[in-house]
DNA sequence: TTATAAATTTAGACAAATCTAAAAATTAAA
DNA sequence: TTTAATTTTTAGATTTGTCTAAATTTATAA
């Protein structure tokens, strides 16, 4: 049986491994988990010991087939109840964190699998998140989120993921309409906010809009 | 901060003392939670210090005012999500509990609230029992569930909290229609069960159907 | 009413998850 | 390449919730 604390290591570190790709640090686990380093060490034994994890004393630790599993398991049930909070209990998508973050440890596959289909097996959450599917597989869509493109690379908007009135409306202050072009000049690690050009004039924008524009790479 | 462990604690006892009234024992609590005897009383100083029951060691321990609201709370929580559970996902009704046994310990005011609105305010859940308001008051009503009557009391069927067809099919190869005169001859502890007399004839019903005839006294 | 049975509490231990402080290993820098 | 700084791990404690076994209190019955 795994526990909630393990369900939260697994989750931290799948979402630092989306960054980096290698295997994810020590002291870096314990700042997205704000605890401290030696909680971490003893924590990665235990879910070592259920293969959940690879680990190499001092090198890092990386997830295991199975804990990656569990791991999007968690995201899925995270992103779906984000969804049902917005769309059907109508509260705000900058509120429903929290109490999905309580929500994604309740343990019944047929509950997730009933929401699922009763929220009509949405593909991304109120955040613009991929939401994976009863298998583990992320929607594969031709478009990525501005927010996940590498410095120096550019594209075309396709699409919002966000469809909230004062969004759009901001975009527009800033004549981003379908088809401009974007290019990524600098990302701001202290915020993960971006410095960009919008056809060929410099822009500024928080991580939260950067993650909601859809981009389709040349 | 009440944890986990504390609500159980809580919502144990007042199941126990709908029966019995008075201060509930030791053992009955350990019974109810699947648990020993000298945890439960590790665990009874610890909601005794934060004043949620009152104790006195050997005698049985009783909901303080606090302890009660919190525990109404934990009952509110659980019957709303089981009318969630099958009005809106499809569950069959006795498929619900061990979900809503999770569901119940989640912490968020404003979620709770909008459950309510969204599921439009119901007065029972799937199983019949009554589910408190906001302000933690219960339904009244002028009828009572054949399950809480007194061995000796008798009354009259005004209504089921239950229209699934086997159900109802059941009352009927009993002879319970409306109206009928329905006396308690004996409660039989071990399954909750009860012998009655339907229109003065000698019948044996289990709790689940007990539990979803309602009547009215004299 | 006294002995016995049953219920309850206490004492001491354990697993999970965390912490602080110190030791060890790795990385960076002179 | 040796020293200094940083990162990581270990050692030892703490809290929560549980357990077993023993001691104590209350209830029951001869």
């Amino acid at each position: 049986m795994i526990t909630l604390a393990e369900e939260n290591y697994l989750k931290a570190i799948l979402k630092l491994s989306k960054n980096s790709e290698d295997s994810v640090s020590t002291n870096a686990i314990a700042e997205e988990l704000d605890t401290k380093a030696s909680s971490v060490t003893d924590m990665i034994k235990k879910i070592t010991d259920k293969q959940l994890v690879d680990y190499v004393p001092y090198r890092g630790v990386s997830l295991s087939k199975s804990g990656l599993k569990k791991a999007v398991e968690i995201v899925r049930k995270h992103r779906l109840w984000e969804v049902f909070l917005v769309t059907k209990l109508q509260f705000k998508w900058d509120e429903v964190h929290d109490v999905a973050e309580q929500l994604e440890h309740i343990k019944s596959q047929k509950l997730v699998d009933a929401l699922d289909a009763y929220l009509g097996y949405p593909q991304h959450d109120p955040h613009g998140e991929p939401i994976p599917n009863k298998d583990g597989q992320f929607p594969k869509s031709f478009s990525k989120r501005l927010s996940e493109l590498e410095k120096g690379s550019s594209g075309q908007v396709v699409g919002v993921s966000q469809d909230n009135q004062s969004f759009l409306q901001y975009l527009n202050s800033l004549n981003i309409i379908l088809g401009t072009s974007i290019s990524v000049i600098q990302k701001i690690d202290f915020d993960d906010s971006l410095e960009i050009t919008i056809n060929n004039k410099s822009a500024h924008i928080s991580n939260d809009v950067a993650r909601n524009l859809l981009i389709k790479q040349k």
